[in-house]
DNA sequence: ATAAAAAATTGACATATGTCAAAGAACAGT
DNA sequence: ACTGTTCTTTGACATATGTCAATTTTTTAT
């Protein structure tokens, strides 16, 4: 989620893509990125045997592809519309032609140093040995302070299992772990934390 | 490695840290960021046990901090020199002030873009399932084309394990195996490829 | 050269995780 | 409400990997 300064959104063009529609492919030479306004934009890449392998997923207020566009050459990945989405394209030629807009700049500077921020995290956490270990960060990444908290997933559980580096029958043993440790309630897409600190020290 | 350019080496003021000396710690407030010229820098945190686990090493050439100035608020762990070190240290508020300068902005944005693809591929690589599948990546990722390659580590190989996500023990006997199998011969820090190609199979 | 320290390898072993297969639960469309 | 589809859970099982401990090799210092 990164809201947009008028500046920026001054100099995109909206574009909507259809269910199953191709952004850009693997190869293209990247010419521009794009503001997710609404849908959803799935992005993956293609292993030997051609199955797809899904490595992202952007939604509204999501940025994707700038990272290529202004330290690469060419898209290393797929990406494809999951949903009707409408978009905000930015060409690279008009983006690097109003980086002398110090506001515009800084923006992009921002946005870029919080992504290496985040990826970093990333990487510390797929770090941690175990998927208890991934699966209990994530769910106290996904709540503020100490006590009781309630998440509802927004993603499928074989995509979170994806996201921990893991599969979903593994990730559906640590949660049933969890719970018979009095430590989660597990419902559907609803899982409650009883006590964050408890759950912290079984990490 | 990232080579500067003149305009930026002007802000810049050089600093020399001795063996162990810190340049900043976990929790100081991100004031400035830092380019290695000569020596070499040790990053990392400590886990719940008060221990040292290191995350990156920086050498002449690498510059580090940078994301956390632009994109964060404190510093999110310690960094010391493991040798007598020299660098450009460049703090914050001079560095800010200079984004009108188009071709500062322009390589910062650059630099920080090059980075999220780097992160983006590390984080790519610890996905691969086995150990065996990441060494070989490593090790091919070392050589370009086709052919005959001999690499020589520079790094220590309980550092390399680490970095593959595993341990020694681990990495040694996948370096066995793959050597077992007539794909490399191993001498110490050289390893040499026979075939990056039948490798790449392998994987 | 020799001794001491550090790094790398090897073995034995327990286990967390992936794979395969089947059963249950949730969901969507008619 | 019903039916087919998708998602999730559970079981049985093989295995890659981490842990612990001992040995060998390499490096460093005197």
């Amino acid at each position: 989620m990164t809201p947009l300064i008028s500046e920026i959104e001054e100099l995109g063009q909206i574009k909507t893509f259809a269910k199953d529609e191709y952004l850009f492919s693997a190869g293209d030479k990247a010419l521009g990125f794009y503001y997710v306004i609404r849908g959803q934009i799935r992005v993956y890449h293609l292993d030997e045997e051609a199955k797809e392998v899904e490595v992202a997923r952007f939604g509204p207020g999501d940025i994707l592809g700038e990272a290529v566009v202004f330290g690469g050459e060419v898209y290393p990945v797929f990406a494809a519309a999951i949903k009707n989405s409408k978009v905000l394209y930015f060409s690279k030629r008009t983006v690097l032609d109003s980086l002398d807009n110090r506001k515009i700049s800084a923006f992009f500077i921002q946005l870029l140093a919080q992504k290496c921020i985040v990826l970093n995290q990333r990487i510390e956490s797929l770090f941690l040995k175990t998927v208890r270990q991934r699966l209990i960060q994530y769910l106290l990444s996904k709540c503020a302070g100490q006590g009781k908290y309630t998440i509802v997933l927004d993603i499928k559980k074989v995509e979170l299992a994806r996201y921990l580096g893991t599969i979903s029958e593994t990730m559906s043993r640590n949660l049933h772990d969890l719970q018979a440790e009095g430590l989660i309630t597990v419902k559907g897409k609803t899982i409650v934390i009883h006590d964050s600190v408890k759950m912290h020290q079984a990490g």
